[in-house]
DNA sequence: CCGCGAACTGTAATCGTTTACAGAGTGATC
DNA sequence: GATCACTCTGTAAACGATTACAGTTCGCGG
């Protein structure tokens, strides 16, 4: 019997409405009950201020109503944007989200994958920065539903989601080509991760559709950050002063390049055309406002968050593996069109 | 007794090493055992990839190793700075972190408080958008510590850490003036906030002690966004043509400013000087770079998880108030000098 | 060889909830 | 009035770990 200490039980509820715990227990998830006793274990309840215990409830139901989310980095708009929408989807369903935060290292990826041993959440949304064989095989055994967002080989039993970064390339460059602009240059991200290595198939695909020869010289690699990207594109200028544009692999990227430009006194797009990717908050706040591919962020987490949800409640579908299509949002910083904030032309889908 | 199907319990591995299940606790948690014992126990662990069960551990122990901290909107790079710097110091310590977006409902935040009754959380950092009486009252009964990101009256027994916006807006008026600015705009966000009501204070404040009298139709509220920002400025500049400078309450507001006045063909410092506030990335991203009032975000984060988790290991201290101290980081848009990005010169500290 | 203490181990209670099962009460029907 | 069906209730067993307590083993000194 639990004494007057400690927050309010099942058991202190019984005993003052004068019924059992089962009772009380089934009174209060809603199961049938006789009117009087329904009122007397109801207004116990309100007047001790009862709340279920959640850990003892997750312990008998085998459900933790928790779900984790790990990404790279908490401050990349990318990734706030998939936070954003997996919470308009799994909110209303009465999860909780656990963030988790791995810093692009692959053995804390893989620690958490591990950790849904530990019954603490019910399911992970993973967002990898790089996939290897440990990966797959760690995912293979995992204790609970995964969704990856991410490419994984064919063979992995795990649902996806994707971006199509090929194609979003693809579509960049085919915009500036369109636009007549044929010394394009490529700051990249890192390169050994996949979305990397994709971009720089993407560019160089787009370039060889249109007859034109990559040139390796034109391609850099650097780390994510505005400071980087203006670093690396005063080296690219240096070194090629005929470049006409410039296709960043992210939007503190070009925007980056946006300010080494103006730095050299050159004109956006005049001088040189900027395109970024991710389309987040920051290629809005560009001036001029940036062109950018949109990989669906957004997008990706809610696929995601709902195909973890469908297979928490709904049992054993076949895997599934969606991809989102990129879209290319023209901006001032390729057109030059003087548009007011906040617009922005969508162009093309994949 | 466990049949073969289920992931390992602790009685498993009992049975496969021959031992009682205290043993095998008490062998998993380092107290002693027989050197034989132990080996078994371990050897038993291994082979059957053992983890033990959260749940059933925080339900024995009464704590989760979990936190929540809960904020009015995950996109907002304020609030996100915050999150990495929780992040910072509770993941080492072993805690997750769960996230919560309140969406800047005030009933919301009531209900995150309320719910730290379930036991699903051992601590709670909030960041309230405004606090009422029913917040008082229900932060008072809270039945886990809580730490609070914002100012409350002096009566509540709560620790908080706060940011000094009075100050801070202080600060950016005064270095306007030194710049020889005398109509200086302000654009603020939504009033009947804590934080909105501050900037207004520190807005008059600042301009009395500089022996201006306060033009009501200067100060101006809108949401908080950078299409917001760009309508609010347009509108003062049609209204009010004289003026040289506008600041606002954060750096979104501050672009769209920005970009309004690059829209109307005037130039920026020469022509409208421009302060935001928060120095998130957008400060650093737009051109010229902005100048922009640091209210501290991230050390508000580190501060209040430092406070909970000494709460939580180390008992019952008085309770703490911090205010962070806020630094103007100058930048182009009030200068006009050429500075590399990435630099910026951090003038005062309040 | 006995007794003592230390070191280890096992039994069983505990955390707070849900729920299978069986018992108790109610009313209707023949 | 006995029987039956039905609804409601209480007892007790889970869920999976930790831990107080009591019991066992062992070495060692006398």
């Amino acid at each position: 019997m639990p004494t007057s200490d400690g927050p309010p039980t099942v058991e202190t509820i019984a005993a003052r409405a004068g019924v059992s715990t089962a009772s009380v227990s089934r009174v209060l998830n809603g199961h049938g009950a006789r009117p009087d006793t329904v009122r007397r274990v109801e207004q116990a309840a309100a007047e001790l201020g009862y709340v279920p215990n959640g850990v003892a409830r997750s312990l008998k139901g085998g459900r933790t109503r928790q779900l984790t989310f790990a990404m790279p980095d908490v401050g990349n708009p990318a990734y706030v944007s998939m936070v954003r929408q997996i919470q308009a989807v799994t909110k209303p369903l009465g999860y909780r989200l656990l963030l988790h935060s791995t810093d692009a290292v692959a053995e804390d990826e893989l620690d958490v994958v591990r950790s849904l041993a530990d019954r603490t959440s019910d399911g992970l949304i993973l967002c990898p920065i790089r996939v290897t064989g440990a990966h797959l095989e760690v995912l293979a055994r995992a204790a609970r539903p995964v969704v990856v967002i991410g490419s994984l080989p064919g063979a992995a039993a795990v649902d996806s989601v994707r971006a199509d970064s090929v194609s979003g390339t693809v579509l960049a460059i085919r915009h500036l080509m369109e636009r007549g602009r044929r010394r394009i240059a490529f700051i990249n991200g890192p390169a050994d991760t996949v979305p990397g290595r994709n971009r720089r198939i993407g560019y160089e695909t787009a370039l060889r559709e249109a007859g034109a020869v990559p040139d390796p010289a034109l391609a850099v690699t650097t780390e994510f950050g505005i400071e980087a990207g203006a670093r690396a594109a005063h080296r690219l200028l240096d070194a090629h002063p005929g470049i006409d544009s410039v296709f960043c692999a992210n939007d503190q990227l070009a925007l980056g390049a946006a300010h080494a430009a103006h730095d050299r006194g050159l004109r956006i797009p005049e001088d040189l055309a900027v395109v970024g990717m991710d389309d987040s908050e920051l290629a809005r706040a560009g001036h001029p406002a940036l062109t950018s591919v949109d990989l669906g962020s957004g997008a990706r987490g809610r696929i995601a968050a709902e195909m973890l949800v469908a297979r928490l409640d709904g049992g054993a579908h076949e895997v599934r593996c969606e991809t989102v299509a990129p879209r290319l949002v023209v901006r001032e910083s390729t057109t030059g069109a003087r548009t007011r904030v906040g617009s922005g032309a969508v162009v093309g889908v994949a």
